[in-house]
RNA sequence: GGGCCCGUAGCUCAGCCUGGUAGAGCGGCGGGCUUUUAACCCGUAGGUCCCGGGUUCAAAUCCCGGCGGGCCCGCCA
């Protein structure tokens, strides 16, 4: 019997979630009528002689088989073929929902096949695969075995629906936009260079899918977004990797303030679908924290946050004073920009504090070249960041859509980097495009924008101590290794034959 | 880019400080067991101590270099 010749198929007509929705009223000791097909790996098993018990997931749950030498249809070779069962094999099994003497709903197994077999050892029961270097190598192994890290991807999965069920409800459409680009933007970062050989030039992946969306606004697609996987060329440590996925979002005849409303909505949407309640618990430590998604947020602007968590005023300030605040909090100026200082000051002493999902609003106009600045104050921009339990999710706009003004804005940029180059070294600046400008020069209406980003709000909403535990596979060396072919020639010989592999027509 | 830590059986780890040539539990394999939940009991096999070099009579252990991984700081979301 060898299920990588014999087997293509099984027929599964339940799953664990049926099989607990509908049996649990199930007596101790009680078996139901109706008979079942579900398929999935074998996650345990626990041998009394003529029972047996095993736990199967299905990929939605786990149920507990039970295997008794009586119940087994054709005995003799089931029963044989279930001595050579090991963790890990993936099996059919028929029977009736029951429950064991000790209160387990199971399934009492009259019949079963193996659909494949482990060629290698599973990881044993008491702490699974704990070690960080095999976790990530194997991260199929710590997908299936570690709960933590399965419930984030599912809940991924979740959000990134409601979100689309929502801004769908509210019409919009999803558009992507390329991920290779002859010239980079929407955000300030350092991008991967890559080339195309079809074109015979080189190429930037995507930092931020901001500057094409918004080409799609001013080609009359009035309401867009996309859930984009972006590329930043920077390290990587528990809050960043160079891979990332943001949903960004642009509504035409908008303000930031129609923008904060609609997020905020459309998140509480989210978490409501997701956790099923608007108030998520999270456990820092021995203290729980509920974070409370029921619109609206708070709104605080920056200097406001810095005084009223650092005690320091920051608003009015001039340039020097500043540095002097800066320093005296230990912050090492890397970036001369007088928005760059408040920020690295509200991240120093604000920040952190921030649990609730909280708007910080008011960020200074010399770090935000794509944001329209504020008709209040030209010193800031009309925009805001979005901050959970902690961390930076997302950021946002009123988006800048005047030509001039953006041509201008990038010119600054560019001459803000030739300036500071000896001084303090090369900066991230937002580089000139004036392709993007040719088309604002076409007519942007008033718009508005936020990008989000997914692993960051799956980070804080579970707090997770690293976004690589959000993110389903990430990038590791490869390692030297055998294959279980090259291991044993025998078994690839085996196959060869078995399958007539090298069985040429000429 | 800077600093710190880790790499031993299929898995989780001890041994390293203080050098004497490898251990436990789980898992595997064999046996027993018809209601277990990390089942239990008996027996048994299993190692490139990450790689390379050095010191030493002797290296998993000390030193140097490399590879792989993690954490913190700087930059980026």
């Amino acid at each position: 019997m060898d299920p990588y010749i014999s087997t293509y198929r099984y027929q599964v007509t339940a799953t664990t979630t049926l099989i607990r929705d509908n049996y649990s009223y199930l007596e101790k000791g009680a078996v139901a009528n109706d008979v079942y097909q579900l398929a999935g790996r074998v996650m345990a098993i626990r041998r009394h002689g003529k029972i047996v018990f095993a736990v199967l997931h299905d990929g939605f749950g786990k149920i507990q088989l039970v295997f008794r030498y009586d119940v087994l249809k054709t005995k003799e070779k089931k029963w044989k073929l279930l001595e050579i069962l090991n963790v890990g094999d993936v099996i059919g099994v028929r029977g009736r929902p029951s429950r064991t003497l000790r209160g387990e709903l199971s399934i009492l197994v009259e019949d079963f096949d193996i659909l494949s077999i482990t060629w290698r050892d599973y990881p044993e029961k008491w702490h699974g695969l704990a070690d960080v270097d095999k976790r990530y190598r194997l991260r199929y192994l710590d997908m299936m075995l570690n709960e933590s890290v399965r419930q984030a991807i599912i809940n991924i999965y979740r959000i990134e629906k409601a979100f689309r069920d929502f801004l769908d409800a509210h019409g919009f459409i999803e558009i992507h936009t390329p991920k290779l680009q002859p010239i980079y933007g929407g955000a300030l970062a350092r991008p991967f260079t890559t080339r195309i050989h079809a074109l015979n030039t080189n190429a930037y992946l995507s930092i931020a899918p901001e500057t094409y969306l918004k080409r799609a606004i001013i080609a009359n697609f009035f309401k867009v977004y996309e859930i984009a996987v972006c590329f930043r060329n920077e390290d990587i440590d528990a809050e960043h990797y160079p891979e990332f996925i943001q949903i960004e979002i642009y509504e035409a005849f908008s303000d930031w303030e129609d923008m904060m409303r609609l997020v905020e909505h459309m998140m509480n949407y989210a978490i409501e679908e997701t956790y099923g309640d608007s108030v998520i618990e999270i456990h820092e430590g021995d203290e729980i924290i509920e974070l409370n998604f029921k619109p609206p947020w708070r709104r605080v602007s920056i200097e406001d946050a810095i005084e009223e968590f650092g005690n320091i005023k920051v608003r009015n300030r001039d340039y020097n004073e500043l540095l002097e605040i800066a320093e005296n909090l230990g912050i090492e100026i890397k970036d001369p920009r007088r928005g760059k200082i408040i920020e690295k000051i509200f991240e120093k002493v604000a920040q952190p504090h921030i649990k609730q999902p909280t708007y910080i609003t008011m960020f200074p106009r010399d770090i935000s070249p794509l944001a329209r600045p504020s008709r209040k104050d030209p010193r800031y921009a009309e925009r805001f960041e979005i901050y959970v339990n902690g961390l930076e999710v997302g950021n946002g706009y009123s988006e800048l859509n005047n030509p001039i003004v953006q041509y201008y804005f990038f010119k600054k940029e560019e001459e803000l980097r030739r300036k500071v180059l000896e001084k303090f070294g090369e900066i991230e600046i937002h580089p000139m495009d004036k392709d993007y400008v040719r088309a604002l020069e076409y007519g942007m209406p008033p718009t508005a924008g936020v990008g989000i980003g997914i692993y960051r709000l799956i980070m804080a909403l579970h707090k997770l101590p690293s976004i690589k535990d959000s993110i389903p596979f990430i990038f590791i060396q490869p390692e030297e290794f055998q294959t279980i072919a090259e291991r044993d020639t025998e078994i690839l010989k085996y196959y060869i034959k078995k399958l007539n592999l090298e069985n040429r027509e000429k």
